[in-house]
DNA sequence: CTGGATCCTGCCCGATACTG
DNA sequence: CAGTATCGGGCAGGATCCAG
């Protein structure tokens, strides 16, 4: 790990941070513990070197833990690195401000769009309910309470509401169910009065400098 | 700039935050607009050309904004740039708390010390002065408001209060001044009793863990 | 099968020199 | 003052191999 020799605390977490594939590593493991093999094929193009080398600094940096679980081993937040979770749902939230629709090549992951679910929880009070969303091949579920969510990867049984589709970004903008609905840009499966409520818990502005 | 493929706030976010010597260029640009070479000068080591390029992303992400002026161009943060202070004052909160004395080499320049004051600042309402601080071969400014604060790199013409030397940290975790103004690591100019207003403004936790 | 380690290639970083 | 040019070295990327 290069330091930057400097004695200044953003520059001392710059060394740990600021390289590449830490702050995806650091989302994912946001969601919930993970195995080195869920990281790995969580995180699409990660060199499994590279993985080791990220979680060796995040570990003597104290940021992630390294247990024992059966056969193998776990990686998971030290109650120091939880401590980033509202500073890392801030970072995702002011870029998505200015993230429209996926350029080429670019797809969600199970993990990126469970962690989306977190930073984009409002804090309006609503009834819960649990709901499952879907982009592109991205599958995640959002357990919303009345005050907070939790989230998870990958399908839930019995959801109260199943959304998805390339509408999903503009919905989370604009909360505009109606056009949502209308536009064929939206899968859903349950109540509208449902879907009401989800724009009311779960909302990412979008500039509109960058809506094409 | 590599791009991670991931259609995700925070991927977006890495591909600009996460690269070497970004963050380190944002803080001193948080503090005010610079030139090139005061940027350059300000961070040890940086070289030109990476710097060079780093502006260059910043700018085409809108979080920098290149201004002709006289001689030459400055360079700012943008609105939506500013939207990262108290990001990027948090990750430096977040940091300091495991942060107690300089590693070999290390050392604060004029920026980060004054960003460290824009990050350390509380939230408690106190009478409004001025302290200059030095710690080794940096010396920031801070004016602070009855509820906010102002910095800047350098000296200052007649502070109310100077303060200096190897005990700030400790000064800033604990607010212990009897302590700290008999231990002989703080240089002090100006009444006791501003000491006492300097740390119920400033604050910067530190960690049992990590004390030495 | 999990959790890496090893090796090679290529590109980006870093350092210095140089220029409009 | 504000960068560009150039070149060497070291990490990243990708494939493969190995140990428990």
């Amino acid at each position: 790990m290069k330091t930057y020799g400097q004695y200044c605390g953003l520059a001392r977490a710059a060394e740990v941070l600021g390289e590449r594939w830490t702050l995806v590593i650091l989302r994912d493991l946001l969601v919930g513990p993970k195995r080195f093999n869920e990281l790995r094929t969580g995180i699409p193009g990660i060199p499994s070197n590279i993985l080791t080398t990220r979680l060796g600094v995040l570990e003597r940096a104290e940021v992630v833990e390294r247990a024992v679980a059966g056969r193998g081993v776990v990686y998971r937040l030290s109650d120091y690195g939880r401590e980033l979770e509202p500073i890392l749902l801030a970072i995702g939230r002011w870029a998505a401000r200015r993230m429209d629709a996926p350029r080429e090549g670019e797809r969600p992951t199970d993990s990126s769009l469970a962690a989306a679910l977190l930073a984009a929880r409002t804090d309006t009070t609503v009834e819960p309910f649990s709901v499952e969303v879907a982009v592109g091949p991205a599958v995640a579920t959002a357990r919303v309470g009345e005050t907070g969510v939790s989230v998870a990867e990958g399908t839930s049984p019995d959801p109260d509401l199943r959304l998805g589709g390339p509408g999903m970004r503009r919905l989370l903008a604009d909360g505009d169910v109606d056009a949502a609905l209308s536009s064929g840009g939206i899968d859903c499966e349950g109540p509208t009065s449902l879907v009401e409520e989800f724009v009311r818990a779960f909302h990412v502005p979008l500039d509109a400098s960058v809506r094409e």
